[in-house]
DNA sequence: CTGGGGAAGGGGCCC
DNA sequence: AGGGCCCCTTCCCCA
């Protein structure tokens, strides 16, 4: 599974970019108000950085490239590989290369028919026109630049990341603002439900009880982890040696101990 | 060192 | 479109 935390970790306690100096829009919560307490408040759209105008409708959609996922022809020789189709041999000479190209690559390629032109560059890219010399070098300039141009067009302001929709940056920005804050202790939190779950750690509250033993949890998901410890089988595996683990971290730790790099 | 609990972050899905 | 919730993951700390 693919790591769903792209948005680099902080490592310490100066975990977190200064976040008073971002948005001072901020919702206090009551602990004894959960149901009422005020929406909080999404930053001013000055601070969102994107540019619709490249969505998508900056892709004259040709015959050959109608396909809303540019990327999808080159992604399978990339990622998720998808065997090669069966082949057409009537068409098909990649002159002795041996790396499968799809139809789809076959279509995102443009050899330049004029013979006069520079055999340098004998690869284009369909969306820009750039020329490359080699299929590689193509697809490089389609991963860094064009595609991802015109795939993530909505960015954020405070860091890197990009998303395909304004309510994903919307979501994400909050990460950065905080609007929800602990009227007990001040912390803030991107969501309310984040902050409904800190303010169980000031109450006490822990709903969520073990069928198994008499331990109960105010997080669900610390309840989830706990229930492994009951359980005989260890869903995490190490490769190597096989050792079993209840944690996906537990496994981490010792792979990073050395089993794994002493293969 | 290992295992487990606590707290929290963040993306995706559903309504 | 936005809020709530689910789920997964990570980090820290402690026994």
């Amino acid at each position: 599974m693919p790591r769903s935390f792209l948005v680099k970790k902080h490592i310490n306690s100066a975990k977190k970019p200064n976040y008073s100096e971002l948005d001072t829009h901020t919702v206090f919560i009551s602990p004894y108000l959960y149901k009422s307490y005020p929406v909080p408040v999404i930053p001013q759209p000055e601070i969102l950085s994107y540019n619709p105008i490249t969505v998508w409708s900056s892709l004259p959609l040709s015959p050959l490239t109608s396909d809303l996922s540019p990327i999808s022809g080159y992604a399978s020789s990339i990622g998720r590989v998808s065997p090669p189709p069966p082949s057409d041999t009537s068409s098909k000479d990649h002159s002795g290369s041996e790396s499968p190209i799809s139809d789809e690559d076959e279509r995102m390629i443009t050899k330049l028919s004029d013979p006069h032109a520079v055999e340098a560059e004998k690869f284009q890219c369909s969306l820009c026109s750039k020329s490359y010399s080699t299929y590689s070098g193509l697809l490089k300039h389609k991963q860094l630049h064009c595609d991802a141009q015109t795939r993530k067009s909505f960015s954020c302001k405070y860091c890197e990341k990009e998303y395909v929709s304004l309510g994903a940056l919307k979501m994400h920005i909050r990460t950065h603002t905080l609007p929800c804050v602990c009227k007990i202790c001040g912390k803030a939190f991107s969501r309310p439900w984040l902050l409904q779950g800190h303010i169980r750690t000031h109450t006490g509250e822990k709903p969520f009880s073990c069928p198994h033993c008499s331990r109960a949890f105010a997080d669900r998901s610390n309840l989830r982890a706990h229930l492994q410890t009951h359980s005989d089988v260890k869903k995490y595996q190490c490769k190597n040696c096989s050792k079993t683990f209840s944690r996906m971290s537990l496994l981490h730790k010792h792979e990073e101990s050395g089993c794994c790099v002493a293969h």
